[in-house]
DNA sequence: AAACAAATCTTTCCACTGGAAAGACATCCG
DNA sequence: CGGATGTCTTTCCAGTGGAAAGATTTGTTT
């Protein structure tokens, strides 16, 4: 019932690759990386609801199942993925440090140049949260927003109570604003309203006017 | 090759209706009510990823292409569901209507209330956004949000120029603020900040005092 | 070097999805 | 009564993600 086949070929080569002349081998050698790449180059072409298990694997040149073994499974994949795409908005939160204005405006660019890396980045019903790679880089970009809770000095030894109820309020609407602000403007929500606009305005433009119009980012 | 099949059974009805005694008819009689009840129910119970065609209408008792008549496809009934969730949203801020700040928080409050039908709402990637009852309901919202451009009296008849730059940038500061705080909220994403706080605080206290935060809301 | 173990990828299969196409049934309208 | 029309069902199809097991390469141990 089950037939060895493999249709005559070469005995050492597996997969017909594409594109390249190099001679694909049974391992590949570096297929997590390869899928990876694969899934952002589709994710930026066609979105988020693009990026299967199989089309993302045909584009690798693997069978559907092969990622199953590094990743797991799709969201699996999809989380490592998401991560890249945190550390890449700390990474422009960073080089824009400054005044919270600066951070601010880098956050909403970022998801306008990056809009279904920024959506992926928080579809918990396509992602793992728990997964560690993603929690770490969520952790580390959203310390990096909020800062760390104070730490009291206890006798030399540190420790801290956790974040002040102010604090807290404030990092809140910080984030909330900016958060809003990326979403509504990737999604296309605020184009009906730039369409009624008296004077034309970019969409780029818009968002930071409405960042510059909150007091404390002026 | 066709059998007519249909196993030995009473002649005038057609489905098996489960816990009503009702007889289900093959004429619904009020199938687009019926499908667009059973999705909010189960919208409600398990979320935005159980909305398939099968499951609702395997709730409603009908078969999988029964829907198809009424909404054409999926995208078209979850989008009468979200415009149903609009106009729900609308009314909680009417009634709730008087200062920014109290529409702020019926904005938040409904999302927390309601967070499956809050996300459907504003999924643009299952529902079909110019669907005339969705873009009636949506524009409704947000003309209620943001007010009506100014209209202008040129000689007795009215004319609008469209909105002001400094208007339109405080219309999409103040939605992004309560967009992402709910967005934020429902999503989980603050249950983090929360778990550190010095003194222990509900997801609805954080964001009313986040609202509070922002000098224009005060 | 040989034998064995482990990792990696493929094949095959399954349950599930949304939708197209065509048939069956009910109701309305002349 | 007899279509015509609207409504629902049956059947079929191309997809999806994943489980299970086989094939193949690599590493490890003797």
């Amino acid at each position: 019932m089950k037939k060895p086949g493999k249709r005559a070929g070469e005995p050492s080569r597996a997969g017909n690759d594409r594109s390249t002349g190099q001679t694909t081998r049974y391992h590949h050698g570096d297929l997590s990386g390869a899928l990876l790449s694969a899934a952002r180059f589709i994710l930026d072409r066609d979105g988020v609801s693009a990026l299967g298990l199989r089309p993302v694997t045909r584009a690798a040149g693997v069978s559907h199942t092969a990622a199953a073994h590094h990743f797991g499974d799709l969201a699996g994949l999809l989380s490592e993925l998401a991560a890249t795409g945190l550390d890449e908005l700390r990474a422009a939160i960073i080089s824009a440090a400054g005044t919270p204005r600066l951070i601010a405006e880098a956050y909403v660019f970022y998801a306008l140049r990056h809009p279904h890396m920024f959506e992926l980045m928080f579809r918990s019903d396509l992602i793992d949260r728990t997964s560690p790679r993603y929690r770490n880089a969520a952790s580390a970009l959203f310390a990096m927003l909020a800062g760390s809770p104070e730490v009291s000095d206890h006798d030399g030894q540190k420790e801290t109570d956790g974040y002040d109820s102010q604090d807290a309020a404030r990092y809140t609407a910080a984030w909330g604003l900016v958060h809003g602000i990326a979403v509504l403007a990737t999604d296309g929500r605020l184009d009906p309203l730039i369409s009624r606009l008296r004077e034309p305005m970019s969409r780029e433009d818009l968002v930071r006017q409405a960042i510059l119009s909150v007091p404390p980012f002026l």
